[in-house]
DNA sequence: TATTTTTTTCATTTTTTACTGAAAGTTTCA
DNA sequence: TGAAACTTTCAGTAAAAAATGAAAAAAATA
């Protein structure tokens, strides 16, 4: 298998595992493509790649800047942009999950509490425990991802494992 | 807000909220009434509630029993098969993870490591090492799943705090 | 074992989601 | 300031995913 398969190989897989997530295709092609990318590509160098159109490869670009995944950068003497992947995994591990948090999380707290609105009745006190149930699982995700931010991998990992040995 | 209205517009939220993360809309749907109800449901009450057709309730039921977030149940006197929830959500949040896991972990692994198999180059090294550094953070959430599932919640959560406060 | 009830399957249809490409907008430079 | 280079938007189209429903299969009853 040359290098170019390889790439080409992961590009396809990346794509595929990031549609059972919720991530469009193209979005997670994108991504692997920087990912196995030595330098910056411009959005053409990704278009012509890829095999997909200039509004696709622009749209999903801004998207993965958004979510903190890409940088832009300028090369001197030209006026195009470029993106580079950021390349630590663990990094992108978290910034996948703080983005989702923070884009999910707060609205489904906000329902959740609209919905122990409800009248109250005998009927209506076994609802309002497992929304509550809910709500408790939220704020131990919310925990969770706090330590995720603050912890160096390298002493959260082993620190835990210690405890549970 | 009436208790019905109440079950009505979380059923909704759970739906879309599903969509998000790649679990399709009914499934979600189906989850979300077995966890506002109080007893267990036959496959003719889930398709009446949510409006949905035999077939599609029937594989979506199958599926989240497959998921281990659904009990099948029998009612003496009655030969339709009854389904019930598992209630615990943060046993339903486990028993997620531990399935997508299973699930995608495995061949994940195995293209991973089919794909270091490219031919070795100076521009091989780099792809190799990206290669390995999606391992590394693999071989983490494993490591993450096996404390999940062996600690109990409020020891895990107790502790950990207190590691990093 | 024959009949009825319940469950499952799957080809077709519907719905949802993603993509294209041309036009409009913006930036850069002479 | 104007024209070229590049980026963004979005209405229309295409592709993918999910749902239907009728027929087949399986299970329960008598």
């Amino acid at each position: 298998m040359t290098l170019e398969q390889a790439k080409q190989k992961f590009i396809q897989i990346w794509g595929s595992y990031g549609s059972q997530w919720g991530i469009n295709r193209t979005m997670a092609q994108i991504h692997a493509y920087l990912l196995v990318s030595d330098g910056p590509r411009s959005t053409d160098e990704i278009m012509q790649q890829l095999g997909v159109s200039r509004g696709n490869a622009n749209m999903n670009l801004r998207e993965l800047v958004n979510w903190n995944l890409l940088y832009r950068e300028s090369i001197a003497g030209d006026r195009r942009e470029y993106f580079r992947a950021e390349k630590d995994m663990w990094e992108v591990a978290k910034r996948i999950f703080q983005e989702r948090k923070r884009r999910e999380f707060d609205t489904l707290k906000q329902h959740l509490t609209d919905l122990k609105k409800v009248e109250q009745s005998y009927e209506s006190i076994s609802f309002v425990a497992t929304i509550e149930n809910i709500e408790r699982l939220i704020s131990r995700m919310d925990s969770f991802s706090k330590l995720l931010i603050r912890a160096d991998e390298h002493v959260f990992f082993g620190r835990i494992t210690e405890l549970f040995k």
